[in-house]
RNA sequence: UGGGGCGUCGUCUAAUGGUAGGACACCGGGUUUUGGUCCCGGCAGUUGGGGUUCGAGUCCCUACGCCCCAGCCA
């Protein structure tokens, strides 16, 4: 199961560790999301590498939510989380964690440290920590309160849980270094009041248990082998660590990679937010937004997702992934898998004038070329159908395959045309073909030899079914807009296309579905999430290459 | 200018000190009842400068560039 070339740094560092007997040859890792916000595809790929690489391991992988601030956390989050871990295909069994379980630990973990004296309670402001924290070039200036007695402490501590004191009146700090080159070991904050209340815990606690020191504390009760994080916890590795050594307790070992970044999207759940909150989508699972309920509605399928992270690969430096390649990736997996079908978006009625009045016939249609298996199906065929506006051309250029007047075409699965007379209304635009069929074409194929450059996809105009097609486009024109000065400027107006008068084939208003088709030659759709039988709606997850350069 | 990281094709990512490879993108050609897929081919990279070595992306020195850190967020 272990692969021996192209390890990434991290599945070296195990496969070290694993020699060494350093964890015992247990591999154990965890995902640990913040319930304050929908995952993204950024989360995705963490999500990835820690249950795969449980799984290549033999180890385990935990779901835990990292629940140490009440404010921000929600219990509609919670729910959300477990259910994209769950799409994307990884189960944690009976290991659902949560930070707050582990609150009255966390406290008398807190107790060992006062007791060991390198923890104190401070009474300054959190504007007053900031003033004397120092800057990046000069130390700070150690707190008033620093050198408390063990006993006062322990009692102010005890106070602090009991309610005692406001918001923000008192801190318990670690008692490191304020002259530390690392800021983070200036005396960090340990816990902080916080009357809130918790959506676990609810309000049994006022006091609230900062990151650094939850995390370490989380991973080292769960017995956490290798504690995976993005690389802007590097620096704080030295205070995991120096908790974790005070307390004299099992120690995980910390490794940093690079989170993924994607051309043309944001990452920051503070920003995704803001998009819901503003209106400006359609709530986190609309289809333009990088969360995974929105590429699950999309139409992205976790196979393809999962196969693009491991594409992607896992490094230290800062990378921003083309979202070219996430889309070749979807291509690739829906290529194979999904079934055909036939629809219209700008519809263009043709008659044929030479097919029988009032009668109707079926035409044989496989489902999906790269895979027998999937079999085939009847499609309607009559005199009157639709076929794509931009497949015909009454002045062609120069190598237009398509249809045009005198030309030829092949009605996919169904029968040569060809275009005699074209319809125009009191502006000029055209409304309608007139073109004669040969019947001796049927199921496409001529019995003369003759051969036709053009393909085009068409509906019955008899049989059709009315439905709406979104199509999306990037929500933002800039290549990197998180790091823009205002990532609003760059939205994209046009990232929505809605049609309303397409016309599919009526296989696609029968059944009830959630596995994307394929749209003969226009791209992989969905039924969208919010689609019912009177209002048809589909989502386009992604065009099909096109390389056809007018 | 303190500390922590990182520099390989356009974008990602590989390479016990031994021919710099793969994917996506892009550009050609072939096949095709999807201008899709598939097949074949092409383009293109080790941040700069020194040093060690028979040999350096890899080791050493140095310069430069980029990212992160001054929340009682995670």
């Amino acid at each position: 199961m272990i692969k021996t070339t192209n390890r990434h740094f991290i599945q070296k560092i195990i496969d070290d560790d694993n020699r060494s007997g350093k964890f015992n040859n247990k591999v154990h890792t965890r995902f640990p999301p913040e319930p304050n916000g929908y995952l993204h595809i950024g989360h995705a790929k963490a999500i990835c590498l820690n249950f795969n690489i449980a799984e290549e391991y033999g180890g385990k992988c935990n779901l835990r939510f990292d629940d140490t601030n009440p404010i921000a956390e929600e219990e509609e989050f919670v729910r959300s989380i477990q259910e994209d871990v769950k799409w994307l295909g990884y189960d944690w069994k009976d290991r659902l964690c949560f930070a707050s379980d582990y609150f009255d630990q966390m406290f008398s973990f807190a107790l060992q440290l006062i007791d060991s004296g390198v923890a104190f309670v401070c009474d300054l402001s959190a504007e007053e920590i900031k003033q004397t924290r120092g800057t990046l070039n000069e130390p700070g200036i150690e707190s008033p309160f620093r050198n408390r007695s063990i006993e006062e402490n322990k009692d102010l501590f005890l106070r602090m849980r009991d309610g005692e004191f406001n918001n923000g009146s008192k801190t318990l700090r670690a008692k490191i270094d304020m002259g530390h080159p690392n800021m983070n070991m200036r005396d960090p904050v340990v816990y902080r009041i916080l009357h809130a209340h918790h959506h676990r815990t609810k309000d049994k606690w006022c006091v609230y248990p900062m990151y650094d020191w939850a995390h370490g504390l989380e991973d080292s009760i769960e017995g956490i082998t290798h504690s995976l994080c993005s690389l802007e916890f590097e620096d704080h590795r030295p205070l995991y660590d120096w908790y974790l050594e005070q307390l004299g307790v099992y120690h995980p070992q910390q490794i940093e990679f690079a989170r993924l970044n994607l051309s043309y999207t944001i990452m920051s759940k503070r920003k995704l937010k803001k998009l819901v909150e503003n209106g400006l989508v359609d709530g986190w699972d609309d289809p333009r937004m990088p969360t995974i309920s929105g590429f699950r509605r999309r139409g992205y399928t976790p196979q393809s997702i999962k196969n693009f992270m491991e594409e992607v690969g896992v490094a230290k430096r800062d990378n921003v992934m083309d979202v070219a390649k996430l889309e070749s990736s979807l291509r690739t997996d829906l290529n194979k898998r999904s079934d055909r079908r036939m629809a219209v978006l700008n519809p263009l009625k043709v008659v044929i004038t030479n097919y029988p009045k009032d009668s109707d016939e079926l035409v044989r249609a496989k489902n999906n070329p790269e895979d027998d298996s999937a079999g085939a199906r009847n499609i309607p065929f009559s005199r009157e159908i639709y076929i794509e506006k931009e497949d015909f051309m009454e002045n062609p250029p120069k190598k237009y395959f398509r249809l045009s007047p005198g030309s030829e075409v092949r009605l996919k699965f169904a029968y040569f045309i060809k275009c005699n007379d074209v319809i125009k209304d009191e502006y000029g635009e055209v409304v309608e073909l007139h073109c004669t069929y040969d019947k001796n074409t049927k199921g496409g194929k001529s019995s003369d030899g003759r051969k036709v450059k053009g393909t085009l996809h068409w509906v019955s105009a008899l049989h059709a079914i009315s439905a709406e097609v979104r199509l999306y486009d990037r929500l933002f024109q800039s290549v990197n807009p998180d790091t823009d000065s205002d990532f609003l400027e760059s939205i994209n107006p046009n990232s929505l296309e809605a049609l309303h008068d397409c016309k599919v084939e009526p296989s696609l208003g029968e059944e009830t579905f959630d596995f994307p088709f394929q749209f003969e030659r226009l791209g992989y759709f969905i039924r969208d999430s919010k689609s019912s039988k009177e209002s048809l709606v589909f989502n386009r997850a992604v065009a099909l290459r096109d390389t056809w350069k007018q």
